[in-house]
DNA sequence: TAAATTTTGTGACTTTTGACACAGGTTTGT
DNA sequence: ACAAACCTGTGTCAAAAGTCACAAAATTTA
């Protein structure tokens, strides 16, 4: 649990007390490569801390696994959606190589909320977090061309390909895989 | 203020207390077709809850305007990246047409958080629908060719081409403006 | 470690979308 | 009410990206 509190630390105070809650709603879990965090129909009821690992969220289109996120260490993977409205996720989310994290159980952190404005914080940072990082990426689509597009995330991840194949990172930017290997095959 | 008081009570418990204190974080304000609700470069320090008319937020590329989205009634409009991390936008926000808003003081609204539980609780519920609605646009991009996305455009909201130029649809859905009119004409 | 699976690169061709140009409408503001 | 600005439709052509096909490389797994 210590890289989630390093990590609350370092973006609000967090009282000793406040940890002590926040602990009774966490959990550390373990994923292989390929296991589902969410599943397709379930209703997501956590938010993960990924400690290590990394972890990708994707839909299903005829068969295809089109890739709307990716999770990296330090960063919190959920479906807004199904989590905030307590509806059925539309997405799926799972390990994309063997993955450890911290789950934060939804109803538990809600009564958290309740008795430490602290944790409500926290749950608002990040959720701001995630948010921030979505709009950066939906925006990339409307501002940038493909090619542009591709260079901008490797500019921000300049180690993005070496972790996520080629053709998934194709679906993730919503080009073709043979374009995107022509892309890359130019610069 | 009523109409916001309006669509908290519909989406969570709101004392009489809470809404006394949120209150203190309200303003009206009304803004004429095109006056700007953020500028480019400032801080964003209010979430704008829209009453009547609507806006849009938008890039500066290269001269041209890119919409990245539109705020309608009863919708939030704010940048959530310049607001939470009070960095400077890099986008702005301005009226389509004359625009009633309740101006939520950023500040301000911090300050009820530590006061109010459920001041907070909607604090993080605004953040949400803002999120969903992004996360839903987003992906379209990837999961939709541009035909498909207009056709999605067009079947959750009937009416946005009656409100909303053809040329300014373009840009939002990351289409030619051209190509736009010829995707209407078909169907 | 060998076989099976997945991933990648590349060529040839097709489809889609964009860019430019221009004419006719519509709205806005003075 | 008139001019200016803006918006829309449409034709032609060019560019970009997608699709299909297949071989080579890398990775996984039995």
């Amino acid at each position: 649990m210590y890289s989630l509190r390093k990590y609350i630390e370092t973006m609000s105070d967090f009282s000793e007390e406040s940890w002590k809650a926040l602990n009774n709603c966490l959990s550390e879990m373990e994923f292989q490569k390929n296991e589902p965090l969410l599943k397709v129909g379930d209703t997501c009821s956590s938010i993960f801390f990924i400690e290590s690992g990394f972890c990708k969220s994707f839909y299903n289109l005829d068969g295809k696994e089109v890739n709307t996120a990716f999770y990296f260490e330090d960063e919190f993977a959920t479906n807004i959606k199904s989590l905030t409205s307590s509806s059925k996720s539309e997405y799926a989310i799972k390990a994309c190589e063997k993955t450890k994290v911290i789950r934060i159980d939804k109803t538990k952190l809600l009564e958290a909320y309740t008795k430490s404005h602290q944790i409500e914080t926290f749950g608002r940072k990040v959720l701001e977090s995630v948010m921030t990082k979505q709009e950066e990426h939906s925006d990339s689509f409307k501002i940038f061309t493909p090619k542009q597009r591709f260079d901008n995330l490797i500019s921000k991840y300049p180690d993005f390909l070496q972790r996520v194949s080629l053709t998934q990172t194709a679906t993730y930017l919503g080009i073709s895989r043979e374009t995107l290997s022509r892309f890359r095959a130019i610069k």
